[in-house]
RNA sequence: UCCCCAGUAGCUCAGUUGGCAGAGCAGAUGGCUGUUAACCAUCGAGUCCGCGGUUCGAGUCCGUGCUGGGGAGCCA
């Protein structure tokens, strides 16, 4: 199979052995998504069969090849005979070749079909187990491996690959430099009981990584401005439609920089994923059918207000939370449907945060840290702030988590030499996918995703 | 961890008051020269999730376990 993508990728000029007649004439081997640069040529086209129909002397295959849909048209007498003789051999997702001349034709979907003169089985598949017809997230979800086939995953995948990329140039061309966390680690970042735990050789435990954060901050000191991109674990028991136990996180951390300007950047990091999304995924969307004028609205600037106003805003809409809680999910839904574009709520409680969380100086009470809600209900798709740059308020805040100390001593120790502010945030990749793509869960923004109940396929 | 719902053909589901196990799709066979989740005809397909109980009789009622789904808490 490694020798099929070759022969897709580079269209190769196929020149027949002298003799052959008609058989001459150049051949390509093309992708789906370039057929209009072929119109009227003969060429071969690589793929899989969704979808056969016939009527009698006429047969019709749909192929996909990952990059489109084309059908593929047998007339009894045009197509040769051997080819027109396999048809009835073809199931769904049986992988072949056909060759035939490319035409425009407004009856096939997509515009375009080959009429087929020649066609090459590589292998019949047995019975297919995703019928066109409806199924069960269950059951979709144990035949992940294949479920990914289907145009619907396809298309909220490629927006992933979109969200990643705008999200690593815009720190790209801001100066960031990729500075890649550490999976294993010695110790958490958030709390023990989330934690998953395996051995490190002998007599040692290593832990999956819950953040890279704590790494970007050393990385920030000696670069200035990095970044992170990579999966992330937490062993929740969460089983809700926003949770995974192994998510993607990007994490910018910068030196000299504070509350302010880290909720700047993230505001900015947004937008530009926005306008990715919605310039190259056009197609994704669609067929997604998301509802693009929503995602057109997302401009500067964002709401910004703070967790006081937040808790005055809940009072109003009827719900009881006292100062000092932290929202639930219902509390997220009710502030980001409030909005037509993201808000940013600043300045929690600092009981409610991770110890690494600076208080603000001129209120203790509340830690420079902020939060951005996705609008339509999506809730909270960064978490960051300012990180605690003094060695000793940072030493009690760890020594009030019941955190071992000693796994510390390197993040305390960034503060004994040149201290800085410094700030950064983390999006959650699966949860801005879900956003854009419009999903009512996470689980299908991730290629194979991991749950408390389902670590297979 | 807690609360709610479901489990019947490969898939999605129906199954009445407890009385012979059903449909559509998928599969197989045949027909049709422009199909669009094609259509028409025919055929095959079942440990009714497991265990225990009530009953002359259980897919149906009761108990229990398992699996899946939805929600809460916690978080990105």
């Amino acid at each position: 199979m490694g020798f099929l993508i070759v022969v897709r990728r580079i269209e190769i000029d196929y020149k027949a052995p002298a003799g052959e007649g008609d058989e001459k004439m150049a051949l390509k081997t093309i992708s789906i998504d370039s057929v209009r640069d072929y119109e009227g040529e003969r060429v071969t086209i690589c793929g899989w069969l969704t979808h056969k129909r016939s009527s009698g002397r006429i047969r019709f295959l749909i192929l996909r090849d990952g990059t489109g849909i084309i059908q593929a048209t047998l007339f009894k007498g045009e197509t040769s005979d051997s080819a027109f003789d396999l048809y009835p051999e073809l199931t769904q997702e049986s992988s072949l070749s056909v060759t035939g001349e490319l035409r425009k034709e407004d009856r096939a979907p997509g515009g375009y079909e080959i009429l087929v003169s020649e066609m090459e089985i590589f292998h019949i598949a047995e019975t297919y187990p995703i019928s066109p017809k409806e199924h069960g997230i269950g059951f979709l979800m144990d035949h992940r491996h294949l479920w990914l086939r289907s145009s619907r995953q396809q298309a909220i995948l490629r927006v992933r690959h979109s969200v990643i990329k705008a999200a690593r140039r815009f720190f790209d061309d801001q100066g960031f430099t990729l500075l890649d966390a550490p999976i294993l680690t010695p110790s958490s970042c958030e709390g023990t009981t989330t934690l998953f735990e395996t051995d490190y050789f002998e007599d040692t435990k290593a832990f999956l990584s819950q953040s890279g954060q704590l790494y970007m901050e050393a990385g920030a000191m000696a670069f200035g401005k990095v970044y992170c991109c990579g999966p992330t674990f937490r062993a929740e028991k969460s089983k809700t439609r926003r949770h995974l136990t192994e998510f993607w996180m990007i994490e910018p951390e910068v030196a000299f920089a504070d509350l302010k300007m880290v909720m700047d950047l993230a505001e900015a990091m947004i937008i530009t994923i926005v306008q990715e999304v919605l310039k190259t995924r056009q197609a994704e969307l669609h067929i997604l059918e998301r509802d693009i004028a929503r995602l057109e609205q997302i401009r500067a600037p964002f709401y910004v207000i703070s967790y006081d106003e937040a808790i005055e805003f809940l009072k109003d809409a009827g719900e009881s939370i006292p100062w000092g809680e932290d929202f639930g999910g219902g509390h997220e839904t009710i502030i980001s449907n409030r909005f037509d574009r993201p808000v940013l709520i600043h300045r929690y409680p600092t009981e409610t945060k991770a110890f690494y969380m600076k208080n603000d100086p001129d209120r203790s009470e509340v830690a420079l840290c902020v939060d951005m809600l996705a609008p339509e209900g999506y809730g909270e798709i960064i978490g960051g702030g300012q990180r605690e740059d003094d060695s000793e308020i940072l030493k009690t805040k760890i020594e009030k988590t019941g955190l071992p100390p000693e796994s510390f001593d390197w993040y305390l120790g960034l503060r004994r030499y040149g201290s800085v502010p410094h700030a950064g945030f983390g999006l959650g990749i699966e949860r801005m996918v879900a956003w854009m793509c419009g999903l009512e869960h996470v689980r299908e923004t991730i290629p194979f995703p991991r749950l408390i109940d389902r670590l297979y396929p």
